[in-house]
DNA sequence: CTGTATCCTTAGGGATACTG
DNA sequence: CAGTATCCCTAAGGATACAG
């Protein structure tokens, strides 16, 4: 059964039938937050995607209609469509956590402690909920 | 190269290292909001991932220190740790997103609309800053 | 019940060459 | 430059049986 065949009503698994692989968000990253639009720009990041994974990847992300491509030929360019840019909140939750707890990153940033203040009340709410219910078992 | 083996020091790529493959989020998922603890639980769920799979990834999970094991033999339970509390954000967002773009779901619940709200002023600024790029060209 | 192990098939992916 | 195509190997995953 391939990724985008499993069904059910489940919104996690529709978001992971969309960009659920190693890959699709590394490219989303690179339009977002890099500024890259052209397809050697996305195969010269660092983690060497191949060509015709890459190629895969620009097809079924433009098949859920995460981004667009534009132009034709050399000319050829890639951007976020609207329902592509709504991953935002999601990349940075992403980033958040990974400069959270990856020991390898830098301190964060500014960029990356504005983001967790903003949301901060709502979630120490639903948190605190999740953690006493461990510890109470 | 092993997703798990692809090394950069993009925390968006630590991310995916950790969870960037179908199934991960799933078990995730069933921790946080489904109330979900025993390894019958996961298995059962609606996607019906393959008990070798779900093996695999209770123990990356593990070792990525997303979640614990307590107990053994048939009173075995998984939690999650402080640090896959930590996704709770990244997977409201995922469910978010899901919610406003997939079809089949139903309008979103109170939960969604209020998560929505939540960080509506900071995510406003950078998305239009990114529309307005797009737009520029 | 909680996993392991095995068998087998398919999808993912790296390397490279090639085309418009 | 923007991809396709091919070769080939490995990882992912489904089905099933089995073990503690």
């Amino acid at each position: 059964m391939k990724r985008t065949d499993r069904r059910s009503d489940c919104p996690t698994n529709f978001a992971l039938q969309a960009f659920g692989d190693s890959w699709s968000l590394l490219v989303v990253r690179d339009l977002m937050f890099k500024g890259k639009r052209s397809f050697v720009e996305f195969a010269a990041s660092d983690e060497h995607i191949a060509t015709n994974i890459l190629t895969d990847r620009l097809f079924t992300l433009r098949r859920s209609g995460i981004i667009r491509r534009d132009g034709t030929g050399r000319a050829t360019r890639y951007s976020l469509t609207a329902k592509g840019v709504d991953l935002l909140p999601l990349m940075i939750e992403m980033i958040v956590w990974a400069a959270r707890h990856d020991g390898r990153s830098a301190a964060p940033g500014a960029f990356v402690r504005r983001a967790t203040r903003a949301r901060a009340e709502l979630l120490a709410e639903m948190r605190a909920r999740l953690v006493l219910e461990h510890a109470a078992r």
